[in-house]
RNA sequence: GGAGAGUUGGCAGAGCGGUCGAUUGCGGCAGUCUUGAAAACUGUUGACUGUAACAGGUCCUGGGGUUCGAAUCCCUAACUCUCCGCCA
């Protein structure tokens, strides 16, 4: 969310950047500080009231220690008058209160300067590529046959357990879940960063603080006997660990890993892009987070991206690191970039990370704040990636490592997946 | 699922319906002392809103209510703890 301060002291700035975006509505700028005056207003007038009330209540208790009854009542006929006066005032402010908010929330984040022009995932700026493609033998096939080939995983019957998009991952399948998982994992903490497991399922605040609700309300599985709702990532859960505190400085940076299962109900696309593992309702997943002083967030970014490239590296897999640009961005994310690995028997890039600096975006949705080296109250920047997601990391392992032999898995999974081939 | 107890400032922990935004301790900050540090002593130390600056307003888990006046009384929700039941 941002701060009505920022929208009041650099207007033309804020709609430029919103324009970035793509954002429809500038005029909504204009609406948010009409608004908050409107607030202002009332709220000042109401205060005054309130200080009267205050201040013969008082009155009203000395007069009585003294024990001169009849005045005191004469003060109360002053105070009723004054309440009389306070209701529709706080129903006018509470209106408007509520109209600012709801208004405030639609606005996205600001893009930061480091994101290009464009509309499409075709603008995307390539920053650099790593790896190798690999020449496939003849013969060789897409992830989903060779799943079946060698019996890694079973759709129809996750079908018939849920439905579609609910993979039922199975023997030498769901040892590499765990055997991935537990080497990222394992990657994150020697990094430096704190595991958690957290729950799956958050309430409404949760996903509020962190950008889900308003903005994703239906593409989030909802169990509404309790109001609570399905995480799409371990960010929402993590994050929220700090939501409403007040942080002392040595404390930052805070990193944190976890994994955990993602839900995601995206109606909508069909085909090949779903075929296979490319895209589930329900996939695996190890997060990093960090919560930083907003001076060192973009340095910390540069940190992460280089964090999960490594990561990709040793996996030993094709990858290309995208910086987005303004119309493709998350709703929430001031600065995004993209991993994407090469999916050879596909022939396509498939995205498996995405690392963003939410700068106080979310922070300050969460009230999440520290004091700085002045003893100042400030929002912390709080950064995010996956590290990794992975039914896509798998697609590409198995496609690119398959041979006649097996799937060659590459060196730093052997120890955990206990074996070097499937 | 049943019964009881609790939720106060960064933490611990007081608090009679009216000078309580809240005693006190710890922690933090500043100072005295010291070559420096520790200890000791002294002072200081909540957030939000608002103002040019004062002033003013709000906040004692959330939401209602009683009252001229609520941290304090009543109702309600959430959470925590203890005991019982059930259970991987």
């Amino acid at each position: 969310m941002l701060q009505v301060s920022v929208l009041r002291n650099n207007t033309a700035d804020t709609k430029k950047r919103l324009a970035v975006k793509h954002f429809d509505q500038p005029g909504l700028v204009d609406e948010i500080i009409a608004l908050d005056d409107e607030r202002k207003r009332l709220q000042a007038e109401f205060d005054g009231t309130q200080a009267k009330v205050n201040a013969a209540s008082k009155e009203i208790g000395k007069l009585m220690a003294q024990g001169k009854k009849e005045e005191a009542e004469l003060i109360k006929t002053d105070v009723a008058n004054w309440k009389a006066a306070l209701e529709p005032l706080k129903e006018k402010m509470t209106v408007v209160e509520k109209q600012l908010l709801d208004t405030l929330v639609i606005l996205p984040n600001l893009p930061s300067t480091l994101v290009p022009e464009g509309r499409t995932p075709e603008e995307n700026v390539v920053v650099r590529e790593g790896g190798v493609k690999p020449v496939l033998a003849q013969g060789s096939v897409p992830h989903w046959d060779l799943i079946k080939q060698y019996g890694l995983v079973d759709f129809e019957t996750g079908a018939k357990i849920t439905g579609s998009g609910f993979p039922l991952y199975k023997g030498k399948g769901a040892r590499l879940q765990r055997a991935l998982v537990q080497y990222f994992l394992d990657y994150n903490t020697a990094a430096g960063y704190t595991e958690y497991l957290p729950p799956f399922m958050v309430n409404e605040a949760s996903a509020f603080a962190t950008g889900q609700l308003p903005d994703k309300e239906g593409q989030m599985y909802h169990a509404t006997a309790d109001n609570f709702y399905l995480i799409p990532t371990a960010e929402v859960p993590v994050t929220n660990i700090y939501r409403d505190t007040i942080l002392k400085m040595e404390e930052l940076p805070i990193k944190m890993t976890a994994y955990s299962p993602c839900f995601r109900r995206e109606a909508g696309s069909f085909g090949k892009d779903v075929r296979g593992l490319n895209r589930v309702h329900q996939f695996e997943k190890v997060e990093i987070i960090q919560i930083t002083e907003p001076e060192k967030s973009y340095e910390v970014l540069d940190e992460m991206v280089l964090h999960v490239e490594k990561l990709l590296q040793a996996l030993q897999l094709p990858y290309r690191i995208l910086l987005l640009c303004g119309g493709d961005m998350g709703f929430a994310s001031a600065v995004t970039y993209d991993f994407e690995v090469f999916s050879a028997a596909q022939e396509r890039w498939l995205e498996v990370s995405s690392v963003s600096n939410f700068e106080n975006f979310q922070t300050h949705r969460m009230k999440c704040r520290y004091k700085d080296a002045d003893g100042k109250m400030q929002f912390a920047h709080s950064l995010n990636g996956s590290s990794l997601a992975l039914p896509r990391i798998v697609a590409c392992l198995l496609e690119n490592n398959q041979t006649a032999e097996g799937i060659v898995l590459p060196e730093v999974l052997h120890r955990y997946f206990g074996a070097g081939t499937i």
